[in-house]
DNA sequence: CGGCATCCACATGGATACTG
DNA sequence: CAGTATCCATGTGGATGCCG
């Protein structure tokens, strides 16, 4: 953890029952941001930049403190978020990616961009929040 | 449904909930495939074509009939891969990928390049020099 | 502010067995 | 071959409340 200083430790590894096939990278790193809002916490971060926990849980509108909790607890372990502790009083911390959650943005990019394409916007659609 | 033609009917809406957000695409596109399952299932499709139910069981090695039975139907609905019964008897059926699914492919590449660049083999020994 | 504790509902997936 | 039908364990997320 606590990997600012640029270099990173490795990641997680290749599963020992799908190693071998050329599909088990796809479910590996499916398996690492396939929660449901992984990608999302992943897309703030790199649209807004660090960011703090209320400033995320705002963000990402309808999410619970718990599921927020629980799934930079997930990032963190897996070298994809970094939690950094930046005031003791009055507390507060930054979340940021790391060098390997910002590799990631292809990904959520290429997510992102397919959603745009082949998405259509709800019709009943009143415009609540911009 | 069934749409083997050149022209596809509108998938899958922007959920309400979050329209508007510049991240609901993304969490979108990650809900259509981010069950287990579902990136491998069309990454086999993308590598190998159209398979049947059976071909696509033993490719994708661990997963039980019923879930991939749920995989695919789940994916048929959101029109991301076609069935198509090609034979009664003997009973043969053909799964492929719709243009949608097609379309989905520059992700699950970008998914498979992910973890073949940060993913490292299980049996390894190169992997804690830090 | 930034969580964690608790409880609960539901979804997901695995094992096994069976069918047209 | 191509699934269904169960049953069950676990995962996941939501709601609420409390704490440092």
């Amino acid at each position: 953890m606590s990997d600012t200083g640029g270099h990173e430790d490795p990641i997680e590894k290749i599963p020992v029952w799908c190693a071998g096939e050329d599909w088990c990278p796809v479910t590996t790193t499916a398996t690492l941001i396939g929660k449901k809002w992984h990608p999302v916490i992943i897309h703030r971060l790199l649209e807004h930049g660090p960011s703090g926990f209320n400033e995320l849980k705002e963000d990402v509108d309808g999410i619970s403190s718990k599921v927020l909790s629980d799934s930079l607890e997930d990032l963190e372990e897996k070298q994809i978020v970094n939690r950094e502790i930046i005031s003791e009083r009055p507390f507060r911390v930054q979340y940021s990616l790391t060098h390997h959650g910002d590799s990631l943005s292809p990904i959520i990019y290429a997510m992102r961009d397919w959603g745009l394409e082949h998405l259509s916007e709800p019709e009943d659609q009143t415009d609540s929040i911009v």
